[in-house]
DNA sequence: CGTACTATAAACAGGC
DNA sequence: AGCCTGTTTATAGTAC
């Protein structure tokens, strides 16, 4: 209220337009990255395309899994086979029992049924941590497999010439070496069984999963398939050690080039057919992670992918470990044959196969609106940079279109700060962040749009960890903080609270951005200061807010022209989902499309993290100020329905994929749960130290 | 080129 | 005196 003797100029403009038009790069960058496949653009990955790549991986990994069960299966039943009927014949007893098809339904008790999966994964509510973290442990969980599939191939391998020289030796004592043998498969299978299991159970506790008590939750069932406990559990150890000395081990292999080729035959060639497609995506993905180089190397190294900081990462574990050696002993016991092991690995698969599934969905979902909205418009804008407001450089439309690399940063504002993981291409290097402190760092607002539904969901975490710009302007974000509490309203240091919290990228230069959060309240007449007991709040004036976007659209023609054209399709969606204000644009689009599917997905994200939901009601709003703003052109005898903003238009004129972007948030807003937690403020109260240290 | 908008920087004032 | 909060002004970059 006190702003009042500010200029004019408060009346707000479009703070949102930096994310509604950086937003489509982004998309564009992610799809056509991960189209591309292969090449980790590691320079110009977005979030978004981390997003997808890290989706990616955790398809491949669950490909791999199964692949890796099926072929254990195989190649146990090709084991049982021979020392069933020992009479086939000995040399070639390699294939023999390759060419017998066996039912991988069959084969696979292990697996939960369908049902049991479909009502798990329906059921489970991940939140793009959680997915994280269930990638990272599939990831995990892959590698123990393929180690234990190593293994087993080399018993196998050790049988099939076991088998060979007894048959030469002796009848007798080849059965019962056969047995061992076949034990020893067995306690394989048994392990990956339990490895699931456990891992299902873990995601239990962790509340992910939530099994109905009238479901036989997790069949272990198949771990029974004849096996004795007590030989089991010995056959296990002995397994575990040897796995344990994979590295010695893997010199003996030589000795059995035989069996591995044979063994290959089957069960590999399968894994490289199989894996290779997906490998092509991303170079990471590597499904075939050379288990040798990657056990003994990581042993090695320490950088087990279940050990890290001194902990065992196993899901819902977090043991401590000093060393890898500790660690390994640890992992040996208490990650050992068990249910609970083999439920979550289950889970695991089942939750992989499950975003395998919605991602492919979403992903045709996403390219058929994009060819249909944006045919042109997309294209050219190619790789621009998508998160980076600190850029300097502006993705002018010619620069822009010329090439995403285009972007020089301007050499007054050197910090750019990118997320290490993520490269975009406009993005600098983290080095010159950290140098710079505040620095000017002048973007356009295009940049600072480019997020979409999937990407804000998928890029909540993102943003928290990675020092990466939110594509907002200081308005939406201060908007969306004080949305987001309860009260709608919010002191300053909660304010600032909010932002450390919500971005990594904010917990350095403290000074620069708390001076622009200061500013921006004082200046912007939709933010109103309330005096309170306490001292005083700052709340969001809706209208106000609403106010200030339309008046940059109206004057865009462009803009309009698109609106109209996009009207087309909207229209229908609109009045469907949003009733209100559908807006004319294209935005509408994304945000019936996002209804639709990939909701569930989302909504479940930002239910699980709250924050998530917010952004993306952020950026709904922002989307919804462009369509409005779109509106209010046509016909500005609405003025303020809902949010609209400028940035928008921009947006949408240039770029009219930004639909993509729309889509996201959109959906994310509709579920957008608007609890905040200030709590959460209060934790992360502290961290602005940090950016303080820098 | 002018306007609008945003970001950044900084001066300044009041309160604790 | 120092810090925080809040206001205001100036400057610069970008988009239209």
């Amino acid at each position: 209220m006190m702003q009042e003797s500010g200029t004019e100029t408060k009346s707000n403009g479009s703070a949102i337009q930096n994310g509604a038009s950086g937003g489509n790069h982004l998309l564009e960058c992610s799809l056509r990255e991960v189209r591309s496949n292969g090449e980790t653009p590691s320079v110009e990955i977005g979030a978004a395309d981390l997003a997808h790549l890290q989706q990616q991986q955790a398809l491949q990994v669950a490909r791999q899994l199964l692949l890796q069960q099926q072929q254990q299966q195989q190649q146990q039943q090709q084991q049982q086979q021979q020392v069933s009927g020992l009479k086939s014949p000995k040399r070639n007893d390699k294939q023999p029992a390759l060419q017998v098809p066996v039912s991988v339904a069959m084969m696979t008790p292990q697996v939960i049924t369908p049902q049991q999966m479909q009502q798990i994964l329906q059921q489970q509510v991940l939140t793009p941590q959680q997915l994280q973290v269930l990638l990272q442990q599939q990831q995990a969980l892959m590698l123990q497999q393929q180690q234990l599939q190593e293994f087993y191939k080399k018993q196998q391998e050790q049988l099939q010439l076991q088998l060979l020289q007894q048959q030469h030796a002796g009848k007798q004592p080849k059965e019962q070496q056969v047995a061992t043998q076949q034990l020893a498969f067995q306690q394989q299978l048994l392990q990956m069984q339990q490895l699931q299991q456990q891992h299902l159970l873990s995601l239990q506790r962790q509340g992910l999963l939530t099994i109905q008590p009238g479901q036989p939750t997790l069949p272990l069932q198949p771990l029974a398939q004849g096996m004795i406990p007590t030989e089991l559990q010995q056959l296990w150890k002995e397994v575990t050690s040897s796995h344990t000395a994979e590295e010695a081990a893997s010199n003996n292999h030589s000795s059995l080039d035989l069996s591995t080729t044979c063994v290959s035959s089957s069960a590999p060639s399968k894994t490289s057919l199989i894996i290779n497609p997906h490998a092509s995506t991303n170079g990471q993905l590597s499904v075939h992670t050379p288990k040798r180089e990657s056990l003994s190397h990581e042993e090695h190294s320490h950088s087990h992918p279940l050990y890290g900081h001194g902990v065992c990462k196993w899901p819902g574990c977090e043991a401590v470990c000093e060393d890898f050696q500790s660690f390994l002993k640890h992992l040996n016991s208490e990650h050992a044959l068990d249910d609970r092991s083999t439920a979550q690995c289950r889970v695991q698969m089942q939750v992989v196969q499950q975003l395998e599934l919605q991602l492919a969905k979403d992903k045709e979902r996403l390219q058929a609106m994009m060819t249909h909205l944006h045919v042109k418009s997309t294209e050219p804008k190619a790789t621009p940079q998508p998160l980076n407001l600190v850029s300097s450089v502006t993705l002018s439309k010619t620069a822009s279109e010329a090439s995403p690399q285009s972007l020089p940063h301007t050499p007054t504002t050197p910090t750019a700060p990118i997320t290490p993981v993520t490269q975009g291409p406009s993005v600098i290097t983290t080095t010159s962040m950290h140098n710079v402190g505040p620095i000017r760092r002048r973007y356009s607002d295009k940049y600072n749009v480019p997020i979409s539904s999937a990407d804000i969901a998928q890029n909540q975490e993102f943003y928290k960890n990675a020092e990466v710009r939110p594509p907002f302007t200081y308005a939406s974000l201060i908007r969306q903080a004080i949305l987001e509490s309860p009260e709608k309203q919010l002191t300053l240091n909660e304010i600032y609270n909010w932002f450390t919290r919500m971005f990594a990228y904010f917990r350095r230069n403290a000074a620069t951005w708390k001076n622009a959060v200061r500013h921006n309240l004082s200046l912007h007449k939709c933010f109103v200061r309330v005096e309170n007991v306490k001292g005083a709040v700052w709340t969001v004036d809706e209208l106000e807010f609403q106010k200030r976007r339309p008046q940059k659209i109206s004057g865009n023609p462009s803009l309009i022209k698109n609106i109209q054209t996009s009207h087309t399709y909207c229209t229908p969606l609109n009045a469907a989902l949003q009733g209100e204000e559908a807006a004319l644009s294209p935005l509408c689009l994304w945000k019936a499309s996002m209804a639709e599917n990939s909701i569930p997905l989302y909504t479940t994200a930002s239910m699980g993290n709250p924050t998530l939901g917010n952004l993306a009601s952020a950026m709904r709003e922002e989307l919804n100020g462009a369509m409005e703003h779109t509106n209010s052109n046509g016909s500005d005898s609405s003025p303020g329905r809902s949010p609209m903003q400028a940035m928008h238009p921009v947006h949408v004129k240039e770029e009219p994929l930004d639909p993509d972007e729309n889509e996201g948030p959109l959906s994310l807003v509709t579920t957008a749960n608007h609890s905040p937690d200030f709590d959460h403020d209060r934790d992360y109260e502290d961290e602005p130290v940090n950016e303080d240290i820098e």
